[in-house]
RNA sequence: CGCGGGGUAGAGCAGUUCGGAAGCUCGUCGGGCUCAUAACCCGAAGGUCACAGGUUCAAAUCCUGUCCCCGCUACCA
């Protein structure tokens, strides 16, 4: 057994129980998973933990739209992520709820300690209030005056909520990251995170509602619900035992704070700046290290359902299998930029690294072995010690060259590990294989085979591969488990365990045995996938989920309460003919238009800029609402608003009139 | 003048900290080999290192300016 190094406390972010996890999502935990096991592999005592965020609005409203309870919804999406990280490999320890009972609880009793201590404070939310939907929004959120949900007119008002002091942690929160650079990474992302929110200072944070049910109840004011930040959050703490009251586990003691959070790049704001706040309020040690991580993208454009192009990782795994999944998504990510995946690429990385280079390399050192000594790989010592060179300089010692490029690759996957690049600690290991791959080149088995007097040279080359080929599988465990162990066990097929080394071993040459068999019937480890078939296969899937989202694919709108013609009539809406129309300096996503309406020209700014150029908005005749009451928007006053149709897909069109009719006409 | 990242071969990227012969993977072309999964090995072609200036014996790298892409932030009446 490997020295044990200590603790090491990792997370990934807990998934949000709305609906199943594409590929995208399941990247997270593979990545995840790959650094547990390293860890592991290195002597640490680790505990990974992941889970599912199951609370809030969205919850409930999906609950109600299927007919069953909130509880019910998230015990089937939590199931179905669950399922997928099993699926994937991946070796959690824990897998947390937030609807457990024990989180339940520990939630409360934070809350009611943070209160107490006077962190958190009844205060009243301020905002825009939709009576229907029972919601409070800020006025930057309002679309055109109203409710971004419903779209109904909203009303200032107030309600009592609970709000949390960040304002009090912040300067200790700038220390503490300044103080810790690797506290925050990549690191451009502490740039991110400095200069647009802790810089300009930070307002207090609503930590409670009331306009929905689905939460944590408030134990000493069960009008309200506790909001996402204290439940999800916490379940770093919880996962482990923590108790508010003092009474925490022993793993609390010995894994907090945590070494790592693995999150995606978008909840960065909730690590770096609530999360270490929260602990600060409690008087918690802050986690070591948050890493954002970039997103896998989809190659054609954005995933969507109604497209057929969502991947999701039991479809790829039933086609590629879960090692050649995990290969792609742990390699094909850069380390700060977003990666890209298509069936295409899959297809490509499989046959050309995955099936090429390693699997053929040892489908034919097994075959060699087999052929030549009937399996049993002996070292016989005889190696190319001061071949010399040949006639252009180039040393013939292939063997100490092998030797030093397999017994230095497990440094240099440290080194890339050390900072998370797991996409270049796998390329190492690959140059490893590589690097053997050349090695039969070099010194042509086939050709000492037929001479009896080179026998000898031909065993030692053999056991040589055998060994370079066993400690690159060591090495690919964490990443590979599956395959590593595939592969250990054809070198080994009596006693696989044998030849698993330690990781402080892996730099060490010669460590197998003399004389074991390598198994006489080599399989396959990747087979090679036909481009055209996988496309075809892709198609088929793809179509499978463009049936099943049919409906899907028209915009669901949520039904308004039924109104009077009276109701309508308060709105005015009229023929407006642009006259002149430019960007907003400052935003990107506005564009002012003059609009001539009847004989009046009013400035309208709208949120188009996207959709439209501005020379192409000059001289269309629109609807406009002219009885809304004027606003500025990044400093621009409008005085109205031009209504347009849009789509889940990003497409956008204003309303015009399709025959001439004169500007100011109303629209009723 | 909001903040930050990026623009390097057909594609995807490294190299920029601290200037010293432009590199990796895939793809293309040519050669070698036949143990092996039409696999493996070697070689070649292919780049004004976004653009324009500057510093220097020497710039992908440092400085100044410009253009483009992408995040974050804000405004989507």
């Amino acid at each position: 057994m490997p020295q044990n190094k200590g603790p090491f406390y990792m997370t990934t972010a807990i998934a949000y129980t709305s609906g199943k996890p594409h590929i995208g999502n399941t990247y997270e935990i593979v990545l995840a998973d790959s650094i547990a096991r390293y860890k592991r592999q290195q002597g640490y005592d680790v505990f990974f933990q992941t889970g599912t965020d199951e609370h809030g609005q969205k919850i409930e409203l999906k609950a109600e739209e299927a007919g069953i309870t909130p509880k019910e919804f998230v015990d089937n999406v939590s199931g179905e992520i669950k399922r997928i990280w099993d699926l994937m490999n991946t070796s959690y320890d824990k897998f947390i709820r937030t609807t457990d009972e024990d989180h339940e609880k520990q939630v409360q009793k934070i809350f009611r300690k943070l209160y107490e201590k006077g962190d958190i404070y009844k205060g009243e939310y301020e905002g825009m209030y939709c009576t229907p939907c029972e919601s409070f929004f800020t006025a930057s959120q309002l679309v055109d005056g109203k409710c971004p949900d419903c779209g109904r007119p909203c009303q200032p008002a107030k309600e009592e909520a609970y709000f949390f002091k960040m304002s009090k942690y912040t300067n200790k929160l700038i220390e503490h990251i300044e103080k810790h650079p690797e506290f925050i990474q990549p690191e451009s992302r502490k740039n991110e995170m400095m200069n647009n929110f802790l810089k300009a200072g930070l307002q207090d944070l609503c930590v409670s509602r009331s306009s929905f049910k689905w939460g944590i109840p408030v134990d000493f004011d069960d009008r309200h619900v506790i909001y996402v930040w204290i439940d999800a959050l916490t379940n770093y703490i919880t996962g482990l035992g923590y108790d508010a009251d003092g009474g925490s586990s022993e793993m609390f003691k010995k894994y907090w704070p945590a070494d790592l959070h693995l999150i995606g790049k978008d909840i960065l704001r909730f690590h770096t700046i609530y999360w270490p706040i929260i602990l600060m309020a409690l008087d918690l040690p802050l986690p070591k290290q948050i890493f954002g991580h970039p997103w896998l993208l989809q190659g054609d454009g954005k995933m969507s359902k109604s497209k057929g192009n969502v991947i999701y990782a039991d479809d790829l795994v039933d086609l590629f299998g879960v090692d050649a999944v995990r290969y792609f998504v742990l390699h094909e990510m850069p380390f700060e930029n977003d990666g890209v995946i298509s069936w295409e690429l899959l297809v490509e990385r499989l046959n050309s690294e995955l099936a090429n280079t390693l699997g053929n390399l040892v489908n034919r050192t097994i075959a060699m072995s087999d052929k030549y000594f009937d399996g049993s790989v002996v070292k016989t010592g005889a190696d190319t010690t001061g071949a010399g060179e040949d006639e252009t300089g180039a040393s013939l010692d292939f063997d100490a060259d092998l030797k030093a490029v397999v017994t230095g690759t497990r440094a240099r996957v440290e080194e890339k590990m050390k900072t998370l690049h797991v996409a270049d600690a796998i390329t190492e290991i690959f140059a490893l294989f590589k690097r053997c791959n050349k090695y039969i080149d070099e010194t042509m088995p086939w050709a000492l085979a037929k001479d009896e007097s080179k026998k000898k040279r031909l065993s030692e080359v053999l056991y040589n591969l055998v060994e370079s080929i066993t400690i690159g599988a060591n090495l690919l465990t964490p990443f590979m488990p599956e395959t590593a162990e595939r592969i250990l066990k054809q070198l080994n097929p009596d006693n696989p365990k044998a030849e698993v080394r330690d990781f402080d071993d892996l730099d060490k040459f010669g460590l197998r045995e003399s004389g074991i068999k390598v198994t006489d019937k080599p399989e396959i480890l990747f087979a090679r996938l036909d481009m055209e078939e996988v496309l075809k296969k892709a198609e088929e899937i793809q179509e499978a989920q463009r049936t099943a989202d049919d409906a899907a694919a028209y915009p669901e709108v949520e039904r308004k309460p039924e109104i009077t013609i009276d109701d309508f009539d308060k709105i005015q809406i009229q023929v407006g003919e642009v006259l002149k129309c430019e960007p907003v300096k400052k935003a990107k996503k506005l564009l002012v238009s003059q609009i001539r309406v009847g004989n009046e020209i009013r400035q309208i700014v709208s949120g188009i800029a996207a959709y439209y150029k501005p020379e192409e908005m000059v001289g269309k005749k629109v609807a406009v609402i002219t009885n809304l009451k004027p606003c500025k928007l990044c400093g621009v006053e409008s005085q109205g608003m031009i209504l347009a149709a849009g789509d889940d897909a990003g497409n956008l069109s204003v309303m015009t009139v399709d025959r001439d009719i004169i500007s100011g006409s109303e629209i009723c």
